[in-house]
DNA sequence: AACAAACAGTTGACATATCAACAATAGGTT
DNA sequence: AACCTATTGTTGATATGTCAACTGTTTGTT
């Protein structure tokens, strides 16, 4: 039953991201904000061309019918908006409104700050090298998976 | 626009979570098997003598009201099953059935498998330091909620 | 004993996620 | 042009999660 680091570590990132998701919530809500529709903000935040459903849903890592209706209830809440595409008639185009832009450049500092507070707890170098085995925890479960696949 | 390891951090925490989670719904399947199901195996496991839902709830921290459905599938399924407590008639005593445990007993050394193979890629001494920075940072994501309360 | 407060589990309304199947559209091949 | 195939967004079934409100029980106080 001895410990192993590896099996430690995987446990510890679902309950770091977990407890982070969650407390995070506390931060949204007073704007009626969901996590994933500030992922959404955040996504078309920097693309005032707006983006097709199905590049938001690539970018978010989440299915395509996920995205429907996520922004329909981002587009009741007044914040995004769908227009057709000039040359494909399959897609939407979808882009912030004046309204969704200006919740974005509320809500992305106060988050920015809140995660710049927890974080100041801890040394700068650490980050950096927690953030670089992570990445490699990354790419080495995705290599997994495409092993499992075949 | 300089890049602050603090975010990039809670960022890839966040990113490596959802792909973990997202992979490992390949092993669970073959089994019948959800995450939030997995992890219900995992509690009641080492708990011969049960749990209530209540500390259920606790441990997975999740509402109670969650483990209402996620119990009744599971018992569908014939894993878990509900005893009246013998002195309080307020709460069920949750245990594996013995068709539960075997599927712990099989599923968990999967589980344990596949994170051993992922793991393996990254130099010990390199996850035990990753381990120590995100407990850290645990903390101190649970000690701003606190502050953010009052 | 009687009342108030706390607690366990359930329910209902809702948001988010998956998957499979579908209609409409686009594009490549013959 | 006609046909096959791939792609986009939507829908419906299902699972998981939140929260608020409810029913019963228990417990503590008066």
């Amino acid at each position: 039953m001895k410990s192993d680091p590896g099996y430690d570590l995987v446990i510890q990132v679902m309950s770091v991201a977990n407890v982070m998701v969650k407390e995070s919530h506390r931060l949204f809500r007073p704007h009626g904000l969901s996590e994933a529709q500030f992922n959404v903000l955040n996504v078309l935040g920097p693309e005032p061309a707006g983006l097709s459903q199905r590049a938001l849903s690539d970018v978010l890592v989440v299915d395509r019918s996920n995205i429907t209706g996520l922004l329909d209830r981002m587009a009741q809440s007044g914040w995004v908006k769908r227009a057709d595409h000039p040359s494909d008639r399959r897609v939407y185009v979808v882009t912030l409104t004046a309204e969704g832009r200006k919740l974005w450049q509320k809500v992305l500092p106060e988050y920015i700050a809140a995660v710049g507070r927890v974080t100041a707890t801890v040394p700068a170098a650490d980050l950096k090298r927690a953030l670089g085995t992570l990445q490699q925890l990354e790419a080495a479960t995705r290599a997994w998976g495409k092993t499992y696949e075949a």
